[in-house]
DNA sequence: ATTTTTAATCAGGGGCCCTGATTAAAAGAA
DNA sequence: TTCTTTTAATCAGGGCCCCTGATTAAAAAT
């Protein structure tokens, strides 16, 4: 029987993790980036330029199911993208209803900039350490995963392929 | 020396756990709340909501300060706190600049329901996870602290001190 | 008494996301 | 081949998180 009080020793520094963690992304984005540069790399915006950067040439009916995003949100980021011009629009000619999405340099410049960068706070553990979290962590995410199953099994297959796509690419 | 490949496998985890974290919210929120019934605890609404059941009677700038939002965004929380009956807002009546900001029983109830509980992706843990979990998460809070400390040293004082004060009242 | 600082507000904007209604094109049915 | 339905994308509008800039009212400082 687990220990209620170890339980939520965890989740308070867990908790306290994500606040400060919180602040620190926005300092650093405060400070380094002009304007609007938040780029979360999995939200919005950031979002497109990764899944594009795996797999470029995208309608947007696919990223927006790829990502999880209605076709409407979808087509904001992608507008907004072309704006900065990270991305590109244009009608397929096979079939004219859609809209194929890809990266210009600068987008695929910027999607990979970021990633596969080891952050600081993790560079202060030991290698034993190290693979505790990791083993920590694999068992936190297949738990999620699991809440993922129950609540939408549709979701789950998709995006769990999808994040090791990603993950696979940054890291190895 | 540290093993790269150990920090690149616990930092993929890490992301991992972000986004899947990310979607399982998500999906929770959209199947249990009505509308607009975000409150993630620790932004906009919620912080106010929060940092008022640990020191009720504040003043928007006191609030302001205490949760590092400009007076702008702090009003704005507060007056749709505010249309939620969620707080009360009244003049001071030492210094007529001031509002003092008041939780409603419906607003302390609010702040407190969610809190205090232990996600279920740490129930799967065993107690010597949980402790291993526990000791790591110190050492990368303490990295993250270090971290807003050199960029910006007033902040870090005011901003640990709020966090455990109210981890402390949640977890104790 | 006048100037300066402080607390709050209004106006406006950017980012992340959604629902609802509409258009244009493709695909299916009569 | 028409007629209908489904599909991809758009426009309009909304809610949430947060910021900068300009302004007002009251307190503090000179």
């Amino acid at each position: 029987m687990p220990n209620l009080v170890k339980q939520k020793n965890a989740a308070g520094k867990l908790i306290e993790f994500n606040m400060v963690k919180h602040t620190v992304d926005e300092l650093s984005h405060r400070t380094h980036a002009a304007k609007g540069e938040h780029q979360s790399l999995f939200q919005g915006q950031g979002k497109i330029l990764l899944a594009l950067s795996q797999n470029d040439g995208l309608s947007q009916k696919e990223l927006a199911t790829r990502l999880d995003l209605t076709a409407q949100s979808t087509a904001e980021f992608v507008n907004k993208l072309v704006k900065k011009h990270l991305v590109t629009k244009e009608k397929s000619t096979t079939d004219r209803r859609k809209t194929i999405i890809r990266l210009t340099d600068a987008g695929r410049k910027s999607a990979t900039k970021e990633a596969a960068k080891v952050p600081e706070f993790l560079k202060g553990l030991t290698d034993t350490e190290l693979d505790q979290l990791t083993k920590i962590l694999t068992k936190m995410n297949d738990s999620l995963y699991d809440e993922i199953n129950t609540a939408n099994p549709s979701l789950v297959n998709k995006f769990r392929d999808s994040v090791t796509d990603r993950l696979r690419d940054w890291f190895l």
